[in-house]
DNA sequence: GTTCAGAAATGAATGTGATTCGAATATCAT
DNA sequence: ATGATATTCGAATCACATTCATTTCTGAAC
């Protein structure tokens, strides 16, 4: 019947918490720096202060360390754009401002660039994290008639797949950086909104969000 | 001044050819079997019938040759998309008819799904290998005044990372098979169709390709 | 047909690093 | 203070990718 509520965090869940920030931190700057094959279980644990064999009562795998890593990048950009966009007027230029921003930050930190090769796990982490925010901007534009879109998951979906890709292939000197711009505007042509418009809407001047701090938490 | 001209293939040169054809498809079966990761070069090496220090004379890497699988798969799946468009009048509908093709091919082929996991190597070799097909339907479709292409390659690197990502989602239950037609239609709307367009050229029905021949030669 | 230099193939040995697991330690209710 | 339990530790394990010293093969020259 009674469950054992503790009335207060004691030392355990203290050090856990503790820990698990520590360890999505150490590996953060190990793998972002290095590459997430290139960071070693050891050094993120030596790193991170906690023995090697502990890791794994935190993390399962490596792979799931760095989807961890992942999902902290992706909600750190997400709130940044956020404090940015919530003074727009036109909810369609939330949407465009968010993307743009991404692709910038994906091309431009050298922190993203080490993780762009794991693109189907950092798509995802994309999708989830950066999603609720992302899908409620492509509603609200179209509620306001900006946008015409009738799937805004399935439209989220894609366009973090080409993003991350766009990104990658921007890396790796496939596309020049002049094309952001044109990248930007054939995405926001999946939102119904036209081609004219599209133009318009990928060439509005754009404020600059707030610098990475480090990891930050992430519940 | 001479240039050695061998005037007929000797027993080396056949030889060679032999064995890395061997290898591109005994790597292609345990691969698209058990993953790429599942699968050991020394296994590869027995399957092809090669000392396990053969498969490094013909491929520095284990990346190397999974890169080689996926543009053998891909190559062939150019080929017998190519062996049925040709028949088709509208040039929209040749490059509508590819991307759903590979669309069906990556989600109902239990060789592909596998793969799908690689997806940024995966969407480059389609982007090479498939590329040369695609984009030329993409400028015949604009220059019938079908679609509004200015950057057909860019429009096609963010379709192979799209169309990839979509695949793996539908895999992996992400995304229902039955938003397949919805996805066709997104992504053709990159192509300045419109959005009516778009969704009728997504309708359309469709021819069946052939049966996959397993690894056939690319050169 | 024999010989020989160089090319190609071989597979045992190496090295790396993720993961495991039994021992040691810390926690906390009593 | 004590013992049952949860947590941490890190040395040992293990699985491969890759290397390299050795052997085998090739084909031109005689």
């Amino acid at each position: 019947m009674s469950e054992k509520i503790p009335v207060k965090e004691g030392r355990v869940a203290r050090r856990q918490r503790r820990n698990r920030q520590a360890l999505i931190q150490a590996a953060r700057e190990i793998m972002s720096g290095r590459g997430v094959d290139a960071a070693t279980m050891l050094e993120i644990a030596e790193k991170a202060d906690v023995g090697a064999g502990t890791v794994y009562s935190y993390f399962k795998s490596k792979d799931e360390l760095a989807i961890a890593v992942l999902e902290n990048l992706m909600h750190d950009l997400a709130v940044r754009i956020e404090e940015v966009t919530d003074t727009f007027d036109d909810p369609a230029q939330v949407y465009a401002f968010g993307i743009r921003t991404v692709l910038d930050t994906a091309t431009g930190d050298t922190h993203w660039k080490q993780l762009l090769h794991r693109s189907e796990v950092i798509s995802d982490a994309m999708f989830r994290m950066m999603g609720p925010f992302a899908i409620r901007d492509l509603r609200r534009a179209s509620q306001a008639g900006r946008f015409q879109v009738s799937d805004a998951e399935l439209v989220w979906r894609l366009t973090t797949h080409a993003l991350i890709g766009a990104a990658l292939a921007i890396t790796n000197d496939k596309v020049p950086p002049g094309n952001k711009r044109q990248i930007i505007t054939q995405l926001l042509c999946m939102t119904g909104i036209g081609n004219d418009a599209a133009v318009e809407l990928a060439s509005r001047p754009r404020p600059k969000i707030s610098r990475e701090q480090g990891a930050g938490a992430v519940e």
